[in-house]
DNA sequence: TTGTAAGCGTTATCAC
DNA sequence: GTGATAACGCTTACAA
């Protein structure tokens, strides 16, 4: 690409400037080179400057593999989430990787679809690199990736969740508990007849744990559940259209839908204006994950807001204090709750 | 975190399985299963049974760092982008991972905030981990990354971005193009003032090459540019409303205005009709990026589309062919210019 | 097809 | 505070 086709390319090596080359040129031995990067305190004044000149000279970047080989523990954090680029995850991964990049730490990224397998071969390309900890999303992993997590000497950091029962720190919230919130936000304001409409892509499973509150909220009062489940081979706003197109010809129609996410929400919202429903004031809508969009839908979204920056930010926190990272020092807090939002706007 | 804190951890070495114990407990040699796990055809069907029983057995996972090592170039690309959770570049690192990963090459992330130092010490982070590739966006370095990028002897992608003139490859648009055409699609609705209003963020430089498109286009046909600067502590949505404000105020008011990206469109839209204007009629708007909510808004907006996961996909395929992977193969192209659709919506 | 020997570039260990 | 030496776990080069 950039070089050469035929460059002159040693067959080993990378061809680079090596710590050696580099005490040689400053007259010191390797180990102190070695020293002026990872422990400054313990090199001398005198020979830093003169390893700090070599280093300019001969324009040395350190080799981090070897490092890594030598040492057990590379600078670099896997993480492993559903999806990179919808507006959920996204914030948490810039998140993590700004906290940590901050400290001199790189983000190994893999997504997973929901789907355990793939989670399963990312993680165990990410134990080969040696990580310094590893970030998964939810508690729902296959027992062939428990079995490595549990056998790696890494730290595991289970984010977007929250299991009190289990080993690796937890920072998220409790996705039953959103459900219950977003239903008895609904029971309070006087509905009755209230729906729940899944997410049509499979394998969410924190979204059902959140149909599960919403469940439970509805049976302390007495009240049946009303699950409805989309198309599975549809897109999340097709289903949200699919599954509003449904409703509304029962009868009696529900008072008020919850949905699995935002974009369910927002197409659900097109199809009921389409079909000339009055919202909210013919049916109230409610979605999850407060997408940039849904304030600037008519009528603007109530939706739950995900603290999905803050658990980057915590999960970066805590993996930092686990390895020791200064200015980041204090107890690895294992179990991190957040808060889940809920932003009344006009749907509901 | 999650494992014991006082577990028997040597000081050195993981502790983990490695290949020697795998060829003791398969009795066969070292390098036979190294050969089985990355030239598997050069290894008998006998001793590939007895090998792959010793990793079932031990739950070997390879040390990709030893490998690296090694072999001097690990399976691993680093990709330098300006933000990760805005919907533009999402999109690229999500189909840029997704190709890399099926081929079993993982991805090393960082953002840069159109910073060049960060992005500077992001290069220098990831070379010391010998990439198989590097891949950064646009062609704005500075000096000391582009000497980087150049003594490396690494192969090296520039995406979103397409000057001709450079070594890398070049995977994306035209920013100066797109000016032009965004330009020239108002000039020929018929509108005569037309504004430009750029980017609150500083270090957008691929924007202001958008300005300078849409400048020259004026330019042809004897008209004055009209460029607006939004305050640069401000919030993209928030910078357009400002701007919408300010231009809505002049006397004669543009006919006409191109935002530097969507952000700043959907704020100046709202703000636009909060001051009771008609639009498209009193004042046509045209965007850029088409993020996921430019239809969802009223008037939706009108806005050009990047080809954000054609970018991260092609961007992968010329990492993929260059390293020689089988089922990429063929010649590595070093020029792709791809293209910016213009999506004429309800705005403009 | 399989094996032997020699590194890859760094850090841990121990001595000065 | 500084240095010599021996790993770290794997792959290249070459031999059988």
């Amino acid at each position: 690409m950039s070089q050469a086709k035929d460059s002159p390319r040693k067959r080993r090596g990378a061809g680079r400037v090596t710590l050696a080359e580099v005490a040689r040129a400053a007259e010191v031995s390797a180990i102190s080179v070695s020293r002026y990067f990872n422990q400054p305190d313990q090199v001398s004044p005198p020979l830093r400057k003169r390893i700090e000149a070599a280093v300019q000279a001969l324009g040395y970047v350190p080799n981090l593999v070897a490092g890594g080989l030598a040492s057990a523990r590379g600078r670099i954090v896997g993480m492993v989430i559903p999806n990179i680029s919808g507006p959920i995850f996204a914030q948490t991964i810039q998140a993590f990787s700004d906290t940590l990049s901050r400290h001199g730490y790189q983000l190994l990224l893999a997504s997973s679809y929901f789907n355990e397998a793939q989670e399963e071969s990312a993680v165990r390309a990410f134990l080969g690199w040696s990580p310094a900890a590893l970030v998964v999303t939810s508690h729902f992993h296959n027992p062939a990736t428990e079995k490595m997590l549990a056998d790696a000497d890494v730290p595991v950091v289970e984010i977007w969740d929250y299991c009190p029962d289990r080993a690796p720190v937890q920072v998220g919230f409790l996705h039953h508990q959103v459900g219950v919130q977003a239903c008895r936000y609904l029971l309070d304001k006087g509905y009755r007849r209230i729906a729940f409409v899944q997410n049509s892509a499979p394998g969410d499973l924190s979204a059902l744990e959140r149909r599960d509150g919403y469940i439970e909220a509805l049976a302390e009062r007495g009240l049946e559940p009303w699950v409805f489940v989309p198309s599975a081979d549809c897109a999340p706003f097709e289903a949200g259209k699919q599954a509003m197109d449904a409703l509304i010809r029962r009868n009696p129609r529900p008072e008020a839908i919850i949905f699995a996410n935002d974009n369910l929400a927002a197409g659900a919202l097109l199809a009921g204006q389409r079909a000339g429903l009055q919202l909210p004031e013919d049916m109230a809508i409610v979605g999850f994950g407060d997408y940039p969009f849904a304030e600037m839908l008519l009528p603007s979204l109530t939706t739950l807001r995900p603290p999905s920056r803050a658990i980057g930010e915590v999960a970066a926190l805590r993996v930092l204090q686990h390895l020791g990272v200064a200015a980041c020092v204090g107890e690895v807090q294992r179990l991190n709750l957040l808060a889940c939002e809920l932003i009344a706007r006009e749907s509901g």
